[in-house]
DNA sequence: CTTGAAAATAGTAATCATTACTGTTTTTAT
DNA sequence: ATAAAAACAGTAATGATTACTATTTTCAAG
């Protein structure tokens, strides 16, 4: 049931997603594809978005500035947030899923994954004094 | 300057939350210390918490679940969040602070700490069926 | 022990991200 | 072509948190 129609402002969102290897807010979201479609209401983009995060079109990200972000590329990697930027960009790095394991070791219940993100400082805060 | 003065219901809250091992929000925090103060205000409540986790007397987690959860244990240890009660509770487990290092590998800029934590069935919901 | 400036409070209003609601428009299977 | 299901635009509502304000506490200095 509820099988999924097309929708072009779906289309323009997952588009625009797709462009940037930051990961925006709903918000910047709904600025840019207004660019596209200035009728474009908030909402619709706010339900798009939970809707392709359902179905793992994209994911959701969480830094804990208050505000979701949203990333068009679902392969394992990991994040990191500037603390002084606010930026948040991909970290190139190895697999770190070896801490499931030692998290499992002495835990009586089922554990499903984790939720790791980095912060401090990005190499242009660094430099910019 | 600002410097901190006593305040009866700082401490009410800061007493509270040392006597809880599980991990509670703002509005928990409030219902229970009402039962000491009837009189205190919710905004109490926040700005105490605020200001002891700015002191570094508790700590702030963001467990993404919309609320922020206090800690009156500060020492360095991870947390599991139940996906079916809801429940944060503490990980008994080894460090894993060198995913640390793992991060730092090839990154320009300043890594300084990480944000994890686990989620998955709890103990309880595992067995409720 | 007073006292007064700084800090804190209670209560309430405001903010901000997000979700819900509603009447209208699109999509698409038949 | 058509009508039920989905989606939409626009707007109202929600919920956590912060801001504001007039009043009360704290506490160092006289």
């Amino acid at each position: 049931m509820a099988t999924l129609k097309y929708s072009r402002q779906r289309e323009l969102i997952k588009d625009f997603l797709m462009t940037r290897k930051d990961h925006p807010t709903a918000d910047i979201v709904y600025r840019n594809v207004r660019k596209q479609n200035p009728s474009i209401s908030l909402g619709t983009v706010y339900r798009n978005l939970t809707l392709l995060a359902d179905i793992g079109e994209v994911s959701r990200l969480n830094v804990g500035d208050g505000v979701d972000h949203f990333d068009a590329d679902t392969s394992p990697h990991y994040h990191f947030v500037c603390t002084e930027c606010g930026s948040v960009t991909d970290l190139e790095m190895d697999s770190i899923e070896n801490i499931l394991e030692t998290a499992r070791a002495n835990f009586e219940g089922h554990i499903a994954g984790h939720v790791t993100h980095f912060y401090g400082t990005c190499s242009n805060c660094t430099h910019a004094s």
